[in-house]
Parts: structure tokens; sequence; C-alpha cells
DNA sequence: TTCCGCCTTGACAACGTTGTCGAGGCAATT
DNA sequence: AATTGCCTCGACAACGTTGTCAAGGCGGAA
């Protein structure tokens, strides 16, 4: 800036006047130092703007997600970045696998380059660790799950009553041995889709074998397995709910390879790209990443806008998706395999 | 930092040494700064750090993508994260959607947060913008395309030869018929890709009817109709490549919708989750994007750590992943349908 | 005892920018 | 003609940090 001040031959000031298109330069100076700035290729600093100016803003948020190249995620990655996009403001965005050391990390690499915003999709490790950013003011918002050790904004997808829809419906095609395949239980939404099959499974007075409840299964193959298992029983279940995406992949190659994918019921929860060209097309229950990207940005922006209310807790819905691998009726029934929504 | 000077009752240079672990502080001191540190939640400001250090690093580094909810995008994406969480670099990353104007916009954007590296999968409309970066001395690299107007490292996929790869795969087959379904050919890749199938289909010896030659298919609806229209012929193709995910999948619709997935062979340009499920398994040219993201990071660090040797222009190999829908010989002989990766 | 050198420590300038404020010019009003 | 007010412009301090450098203390050698 400097350079450029020199160049037009004007002081430091009213470069920095001309760049941010301040008020009360002439329009002959501002025309010189355009050119110069032009000349020089100057770009301005804004950590060094920041530094100095009153409303200290990085521009920036920071985005804390399991993993980016997980769909889910990289669709809330996306919403956010849309809404943030629209206000000029960066996304720095890291994964975290889960790993509540990997969290703390990068909470602290993010508010070392003073990040004006934290979206969170918590591990399990706790949430205390954010107390002296929420105490620097600092917004942050939890995506996905509920934070612990701190009350702050959640943007959360309605868990237990999904899971509970999911399980009704299969309830409704006349199945009683309906298996809950789920995630770790250290996830908490793992846990409330449990509670929400169990839920349901309790309001129509069927009784829960707990064999047919399986935690902790957390990849493709370890649900494979865990299905084979389940299906070599003598009074094997005759239809799956599946609490996530690599659970649901998994049994269905576990079905197939039984030759079982037309007997036995599945609803998943979560969707999934190309479920609708499975052989049956798979039912879900679809949550709606990008809305509650949009939604968390949106109250990220809504406190640094001012908004001092109490914590708000929202939840966006879900939304069951029949394709035909849910609508199996208990025996066995084969249904029509074309689903509810083909289309090109 | 002057306050937990203040409150240690040492100057705010030994804080800052204490901080930055730099020597020369004596134990007394630098436990009483720390614990001062603590009791202040004291986390140091990055960018006002970099504004005075000699060797002016923002340890951050921007990444440039068409889209991070493209699965493609979000494993390069994830590929550079974890080189420059190593090195304690942060990402900032957006998507441009195609659009030269948003992609000029996010380099203007990203430069004057002063990342220390950019990684750009370049638009349609030119990277002459990036000329001052380049003198500024930020090293750029590019990938999954050439850029045009500068010459720096790219990353690219061997787009032609893995396209002649999955041609000649469909001539080994017996087909003669081979359409080709590209993307928009303002796309560098779309072109390579095509290049590589009539190069195939020339050294086969084989013409090429011109109306087996589709561009501009830029989504599943519109490659869906062109597949529905291609088919209509008399001697339509008995043979698809599709020279893109999207574009994979709208001609898979397409064929199941006539009843023509058994007969019709394809292969598709770039992998995609569960292709190994479906009815029959998706034959496809593998590309890594693992192994883009790594090397492309890999360059810039190298770049940054004072590499100084000419632009290099790396290629990663694509793989051709035969599972079943690509080995449909002509005459539409079925074959068996179980893919050569089943797996659970 | 004096001198030298090393170690620890902090004062100060500087990084690139913006907020503050005052100087100077000009036009309108008294 | 003198005063007032507005507009334009730039000098200067400040933001939070690090590089530089000098001051002071202490131990050991002469």
């Amino acid at each position: 800036m400097r350079d450029v001040a020199a160049l037009a031959g004007v002081g430091i000031k009213t470069v920095s006047r001309v760049v941010n298109g301040e008020p009360g330069v002439s329009p002959a100076l501002t025309e010189r130092v355009a050119t110069a700035a032009a000349q020089l290729d100057f770009q301005p600093d804004m950590s060094a703007g920041n530094l100095r100016r009153s409303v200290r803003r990085s521009r920036s948020l920071g985005l804390i997600l399991a993993s980016v190249d997980n769909p889910f995620c990289s669709a809330i990655h996306r919403a956010v970045e849309d809404v943030a996009e629209k206000r000029g403001v960066a996304v720095l965005t890291a994964s975290t696998d889960e790993q509540p050391e990997r969290e703390r990390a990068l909470v602290a690499a993010f508010t070392s380059r003073r990040v004006d915003g934290l979206i969170v999709s918590p591990t399990s490790g706790g949430q205390a660790h954010l107390v002296p950013e929420l105490r620097a003011g600092t917004p942050v918002v939890t995506v996905d799950r509920p934070p612990t050790g701190i009350d702050v904004d959640t943007v959360l997808v309605d868990n237990a009553a999904g899971a509970a829809g999911a399980t009704a419906h299969l309830l409704g095609g006349g199945h009683r041995r309906i298996a809950y395949l789920g995630d770790l239980s250290t996830i908490a939404t793992a846990r409330y889709r449990r509670e929400g099959y169990q839920r349901a499974m309790a309001e129509a007075g069927v009784p829960v074998d707990e064999r047919w409840v399986v935690d902790d299964l957390h990849d493709a193959e370890v649900a494979y397995a865990a299905v084979h298992r389940l299906l070599r029983e003598d009074d094997a279940p005759t239809a799956l709910f599946t609490s996530q995406n690599l659970v649901t992949i998994g049994a269905i190659r576990a079905l197939r390879s039984l030759g079982l994918h037309h007997d036995v019921a599945v609803v998943g929860f979560d969707d999934f790209l190309l479920a609708d060209l499975m052989e049956p097309a798979v039912t879900v229950v679809a949550q709606d990443p990008t809305a509650i990207g949009r939604t968390a940005a949106e109250r990220v922006f809504a406190r640094l806008d001012g908004d001092d209310q109490e914590a708000q807790h929202l939840t966006v819905p879900t939304r069951l998706v029949q394709r035909g691998s849910g609508e199996i009726r208990v025996g066995g029934g084969r249904t029509s395999s074309r689903g509810r929504d083909e289309r090109p």
C-alpha cells in the first residue's frame, strides 16, 4: 500500500480510502490511485486490516466435520459455503475422523486464526474445550449432534422420530421380527436412533429380542458379518432397520450374498446416491444435510449480527423415501421393484 | 499477550518467547508465564504474528474445486487436508460450479487472506488472472485439468489413455458400434476423453459414426434423453462409453427403463460408490482422487520449501475396474452379473 | 579486584492496515 | 473583509505480534 501511495504521489490513507471505497476522495485522485494499484497488482492484506479495524472480523469461519469426503458432511459443507459466500466469508474446513483429540486441535488451530464463528459436528470427547471461545464471544453452532459440556445453538436431525417412523413403516408391512443395526453407541445420534426404534416397537406392543439389537457396527464389513450372523438363526428377523449408510450398504451386500434381498425388508437411515438404482431400490429415512448446513450458517451469522437470545435448538425433519426395499411385506412377499421415485 | 505479561509481571517479549517455545527463559519465569497464559485462556493471534515474522506464512492454503460436495472433489479435498494437517496448515476450500467468474473471485478472496499456496481445478475461463500471484511467489498447482494462460505444476489424470483403454476394452468384447457420451466440451478433460475414444477406434480401424459422438451432456437427465434417442435408431450402438459420472448414471437409468441393461455394454469414466451393487455392476475407468490431492499438496509444499525447478506436469494413472456392465459382449450375450470385485 | 563473556530480560521498532484528528483550501455567509 | 463550515487529504498512533538490540546480573578468569 505504501508503494501504491508513493507511485500515485498521495498519502497512504488516501490509498486506503480508495481501496475500501470510502467517500471523500476527489475523482482525480481516485483515478490516479486506482491506476497505481492496478499497475502494482495491489491486493490489500486483510489480516493486517483486521488487526486495526474496530469491528474485528476475519471474514472466515471454521467448519469441523467428521470427514469432508463423507457425502453427508460435504453436503453440509456446501450449504455452509453458499451462505458464507454471500457475505464474503471464507470457510476453513477440517475433518475429525471422530477423534476428540483432533477436534480440540482443530478448534485451537481455527481460534488462533481468529475465525468469526465455528460450526462443529461434535465428537464423543465433550465440548467443554470450547468454553474460552464462547467467553471470547465467538459464535459456536453444533450440527448433527448435540454438544456435551456447553449449551450453544444446535441444528439436529430428529433422529428418534425418523427411526421411529422407519420402524413403524416396517411394522405396518406386517413385520414383527425387526432388527436394529446401529453405529457406534458412543455416537449420540446412533443412540437416538435406537431409542426411536425401541419406542416404535414398544408403542406397537411388539417385544424386542435383544439379539436383534446390534450396536457398534461402524463399517460395511462389520455390518455384513452381523447380518450374516443374524439371518442364520431359526427365528431370524424379517426386516432390518439400519441406522447408518455404511451399515445399510453392508446389510444389502449381505442380503444379496444370501439371496434374500427380495425377502427381507430394509429401511436405512440416511439417503445415498443411487439408492434408487439398486435391486430392490432402497427405502430410506432421508436427512436434509443442505438444510442443516444452511440453518447452522444462518445461526452463526445471526449471532454475529447481534442476536443474543438464549441457545436455540433447531431440528430439521427427516423424510421417509419409499423405494421398494422397505415395502417388502412379511413372509418375503415380493413387491414391485420399481420404486416410487424412479426417474432419469 | 499484554495482559498475560502484566499478570505474570514480565515483559511482552518474554511471553512471546514462552508461547513460541523459544529458548533462553528461566524455568521460573516460564512457569509463571505459562500459568498466567492458561489463566487468561490466551491464544496467540497468528495473523498478527505473521505480519511481523520474517518468513511470512499464514499457514493456510486455498483449494478451489468445482464443488466440495462432488465426491471426486471431496476426495481430493480430504487428501489435501491430510497432507496439510501434518504441517499444521489449514485449508480454505470453495466451489466454482465451473464459473470462471467465481474462480477469479475466489482467488482474490484467498489472496487477500494471504494463503501460502493455491490448488485450483481450473474452469474454462483461463488462468491468466493468476499471474500476479505467481509473480508474488505464491505456489499454484492445478488439479484434474491443465491451466490455460499460465504454466504451473499440474496433476492430471491420463484422460486420453483411460478413455482409450475403456474403448479398447469394449472393442475387445466384439463391439463395433460404440457410442461416446461426453460432458461439456468446454471442459478440457471431456475433450481428452473424446480424443482417447477416437484414437482407440481409429487404431482398431473401426469407423466412428458421428451420430454416436454426443457432447455437452452435463447432467443425468440430458444423458438419459440422449441414450433414449441413440437407441431408437436401427443401427443403434451396442456399447456406450460414458465420459463422466452423471452421464453414466443417466445412461444406466435410460438402459434400465428400456430394459436393455443386460444387452448394451457400458463403461463409465470415474468410479462411484455402489457401482458394484448395481445390476449389472458397472465397469469403470477409476481415477484416484486421493493420489491427485496428495500429489498436488506435496507439490505446493515442495515449492514452499524452495523447489524452483520448471513447472512439473504429473499424471496419475487410471485403472479399469471390470464389474460386468463393460463385459457384456456384442449381441447382448448376458454374462454373469456377478462382478469381479463383489465383496461385503 | 577487575574484566570479560554469557545468559536472561525487556524496551522499542516494525509489519500493513485503519481510526483519529488536525491542517489547509475553498465557498458561502455575516 | 472576516468568519464559518465543509470538504479533501495526510500525519500519526494503534492493532498484536516478533526481530533487534542493549542493559543488567552473574560466574569465572586474570
